[in-house]
DNA sequence: CATTCTAAG
DNA sequence: CTTAAAATG
C-alpha cells in the first residue's frame, strides 16, 4: 500500500467530517473515500454509535472515541494513521461530556481536536444550552492554546460566521446558526488565536459544508458553512471541501498541516 | 377495465392478508397485486396506519377502517368493490377495540369480518391477554352466527391449529401460537359452526401463510398457517395461498364465496 | 428529510 | 429481521 498522504512534504492531511451516523457513512462509502483520500487524521462528529474500532482499522487507523451517554446520539472521534498520544475525552463540562462532544489527541506533536457544538434549532432550551456552551468552549480553547502546543480544531460548530457562509443569509438572521450573537462569538473565537484555514486558503468565495436534507437543498446548493478547520501554531494549505463525497449531509473538509517543528516541512513557518 | 373476479359464477372473491404495515405493502406492490387478483373483498390486518381511503380507491374499493388508538400499531380494514353495509367497528371489548382488531361489514348479504387476534410471543402479559381474548372472541362469533346471516371471517389468528399447520411443530409445542390450549380453542372455534375453508378445499397438505423474518424462514419454507378464512352459511371454493406475493411476512389467502341466496350462484348450497 | 432507537411482532 | 414512531438534527 503506497503511503501517498503521510509525509507528503512532511505534512499531515487532516479531514473533519460530521458523518451523521458512522454506520450510515460506512454504508455510503466512507471506506472507499478514505482509501482514495487517505487522510492521516480524521476528525468525526455525530458518530451516533458506540466506538467502532474496527471500522477503519484495516486502513491503519487507530482511534480515540467519545460517545454520548445516550445511545445513537452525538459522539465524536479522532482517528489517525499515526500513534495517538495524550488522548483527552471531554472538556470537563458535565453536560457537554454527557453528550460526547469533544475529544482530542496529540499526533506528531500537534493536538487535534474533534468538536461537535450543539444545534439550537430544536428549540429555546437547546439554544440556551448552545449559548452557554459557546462561552465554556471558548474558555477551554483559551486554556488549550495557552499550553503552547500547535493545535488543529476540526468540527461542526453549528454556526455560520459571515454572510458569505450561507446561501440565504438574509432569511436566516433570526434562525439558530446565524444569530448575531453566535456570529460575534465566532469572530471572538477566531480572534483568540485560531486561523479559519478555509478562508485563509480559499478566500471569500461562497462554499458550504452542510446542506439540509429537506427540499432540494443540496441540488440547489442552498448550504451553510458550519464545519471548520481552525489552526494555531501550524501552517495549513490545500484546504478543500469535498462537495461530491455525499457521505452524509455534511461535506468532508480537508487540509494539509505542516508544523515548523517537523524536519522536512515546507518550513514557511506556522500560521499565526 | 374487465371485471374478471366480480360476479364470476355470481361469487365474490375474498382475500385476507396481514399487510404488516399497509404503507409497506403498498411499496411492495399491493396495488399491482390487486390489479392482477381483483378480489372483491379484501380483509386486511396490521394496517399500522390511520385510514387510507385513497390507497385502493382508484381500483374501485371502498373501505371500513378500524385503526388502533396507538399510532403505527395493529389496525384492521374491510375493503370491497361493492357497497359496504352495516359496518361494525370493534367487538364491544375495550382492550380489543383500543387495539383495532375487529371490523366487519355486510357485502351482498354476507358479513365479512377482518380480525387480528393478539400475538402472545412478546411475553406472559400479552399471552394472558391473548388467552382472555380467545374466549371473548368465541362469545362474539357465537352471537354473530346466531344472527343467521352468512359469515366469512378472514384474519390472522396467531394460532396454528394442527401439526400439519407449521413446519416445526415438535419444537414449538411450548411456544405461543402452538400451545395446546390455543390449539384446543381453535378446534372448539371451528366446531362452533365455522368451516376452515383452506382445509376443506385443499385437504391436509402442509401449506403456510406466515414466515418469520428471521433466519431464512421463507427460503426454507419454515412457516406457520396462522391466517384463516372461516365460513358459515356460504359455499367456498378455489381456496389458495399466494406464497409468491411477498407483500409482507404473510401470504394472501383467497377464496371464492358463493351464497345460496344469490341468483346465478353455482348453487350447491352453503357449506355447513 | 435522514438517522438511530424503541416497541412490537 | 422488519415495521413504524420517536427524538434529534
Amino acid at each position: 500500500m503506497t503511503d501517498v498522504a503521510v509525509g507528503r512534504e512532511g505534512g499531515l492531511k487532516v479531514t473533519t467530517l460530521n458523518v451523521n451516523g458512522l454506520r450510515s457513512a460506512l454504508r455510503k462509502g466512507l471506506v472507499d473515500w478514505a482509501v482514495r483520500e487517505r487522510p492521516d487524521v480524521l476528525l468525526l462528529q455525530e458518530v451516533r454509535a458506540d466506538p467502532m474500532p474496527d471500522a477503519l482499522a484495516h486502513l491503519g487507523y487507530q482511534g480515540a472515541w467519545f460517545p454520548a451517554q445516550k445511545a445513537g446520539y452525538s459522539g465524536v472521534a479522532v482517528l489517525a494513521r499515526h500513534p495517538l498520544e495524550d488522548v483527552r475525552t471531554g472538556m470537563a463540562h458535565a453536560e457537554m461530556d454527557a453528550e460526547g462532544r469533544v475529544v482530542s489527541a496529540v499526533v506528531r506533536g500537534v493536538r487535534f481536536v474533534s468538536v461537535y457544538l450543539p444545534s439550537g434549532s430544536s428549540g429555546p432550551e437547546r439554544q440556551g444550552f448552545k449559548d452557554r456552551v459557546l462561552g465554556d468552549f471558548q474558555a477551554w480553547t483559551d486554556a488549550l492554546l495557552a499550553e503552547g502546543r500547535p493545535v488543529v480544531i476540526g468540527g461542526d460548530y453549528n454556526v455560520a460566521h459571515r454572510e458569505v457562509d450561507l446561501k440565504n443569509w438574509r432569511g436566516n438572521q433570526k434562525n439558530s446558526g446565524f444569530l448575531p450573537h453566535e456570529r460575534e462569538w465566532m469572530t471572538r473565537h477566531l480572534a483568540s488565536g485560531l486561523t479559519d484555514t478555509h478562508r485563509a486558503w480559499l478566500g471569500d468565495q461562497p462554499e458550504y459544508t452542510w446542506w439540509s436534507n429537506r427540499a432540494n437543498a443540496y441540488a440547489n446548493n442552498v448550504g451553510w458553512r458550519i464545519d471548520y478547520l481552525l489552526a494555531s501554531g501550524v501552517e495549513t494549505r490545500d484546504v478543500r471541501v469535498d462537495r461530491e463525497a455525499r457521505l452524509s449531509d455534511h461535506a468532508p473538509l480537508s487540509a494539509s498541516v505542516l508544523s515548523g517543528a517537523w524536519a522536512g516541512a515546507a518550513g514557511e513557518g506556522p500560521v499565526r
